[in-house]
DNA sequence: ATATATACATACATTCTTGTTTGTATATAA
DNA sequence: TTATATACAAACAAGAATGTATGTATATAT
């Protein structure tokens, strides 16, 4: 077989990145050679040149297909459900990520990869900027909730929303990264949950 | 020039660590070449297979130079300090790692490789379970503060002396791999001390 | 004083990887 | 219906990178 049709080289796109993220994620990014995709893959490396010009346009193949429906998500779960109080609200989209990662296979494959299996260096130096304007925005939303719990006088301290947001901030990335690293789930995986109750309880006045 | 003496030998097996270290944090740890490190440390690959197994021996070598150390700090950190209240001594604590991290060139390049520039595969994965390891002791130092503070009724706060540990652990993780990533410091290196203030201000009473 | 182990340098063989080139069957456009 | 671009497979060439084997000058022990 060779000449495909367009949906078939589109399967074949597709095919190859997941074989990528598979490959990844047990031998690393830089340990990774486009043989060992193509193997996974059921292809040859003629097929990955065809479709992306190196490893690192695989890598960001990755990466879109798990942030591009993040971002679009994000947006809503902090604007929508008017009937929970900001603080609720701020719970309910961190423990929603958790989720997701618990069901999500490709998010969750994808958060290994980026946070304890590549390298970020040369072509993957700008990789980390991208994560800090993400990190940016995240942290815009979060004054944004918490402005909100000020203005309707949830809040049980007098922390400026920003102080609080940054804080929620840096917690939440504290446990994103326990959470990947926590691989039999023992210590983070499991209470996840009650770490983000405890975390929003802390600023709640009673 | 051939054999050395012994402290030559030693002299170079030193030179050697801190050539690893300066070419794994430019090129990252697996595309990192015996080579590069044999180049940086003006020896041949020779020397390099002389003192150490393989490149990752070298690592263990670079991570055991600043763990080390770090470890014997961190028990004095929270005993010693008399004067200090619990929520206080914590809080140093914090802000020492910070401090460090800014003075000992040695420890913020091992800390930038640990955490941005390895993949943990293979070799590599077991290292993962020493950081949780890590972890794990740094949050019982932190249960001992918070029940300290608890019994000299410091807390704003009904949650747990563990509760409020996770929660501080999980701000310090994320606040360390925020550093690390913000290499021009303007979002959290140069915040991080204030970053660390507002989060022990949360849980003191007023 | 001499033997031996040490601390490397140098050379070699083998095994990946990569990028490119070439070949080719077929979908698709004209 | 035929020409052309597509979607790959297969072969090729060149350069790394690794581990090992070998050579060797000299501390150091005896």
């Amino acid at each position: 077989m060779v000449r495909k049709s367009k949906e078939d080289a589109e399967l074949t796109r597709k095919r190859i990145i997941t074989a990528a993220r598979e490959v990844f994620l047990s031998r690393g990014v830089s340990r990774t050679t486009l043989e060992h995709i193509a193997t996974q893959a059921n292809v040859t490396r003629g097929a990955i040149y065809w479709h992306f010009k190196n490893k690192t346009e695989i890598f960001h193949a990755i990466r879109e297909q798990v942030l591009l429906p993040l971002i679009d998500r994000m947006d809503d779960s902090l604007t929508l459900d008017g009937n929970d109080d900001p603080l609720t609200q701020i719970k309910k989209s961190l423990c929603q990520t958790i989720d997701d990662l618990n069901d999500n296979i490709e998010m969750r494959e994808t958060y290994e990869i980026i946070m304890i299996k590549c390298e970020y260096v040369e072509d993957f130096s700008e990789v980390l900027q991208q994560i800090l304007e993400n990190c940016s925005s995240i942290l815009d939303k979060l004054v944004l909730g918490y402005q909100r719990a000020q203005a309707q006088n949830l809040l049980a301290c007098t922390l400026s929303p920003l102080a609080l947001a940054q804080d929620t901030h840096l917690f939440f990335s504290g446990l994103l990264h326990m959470w990947v690293k926590d691989a039999d789930g023992s210590r983070f995986r499991n209470q996840a949950k009650s770490l983000i109750e405890s975390h929003i309880n802390l600023r709640r006045k009673h």
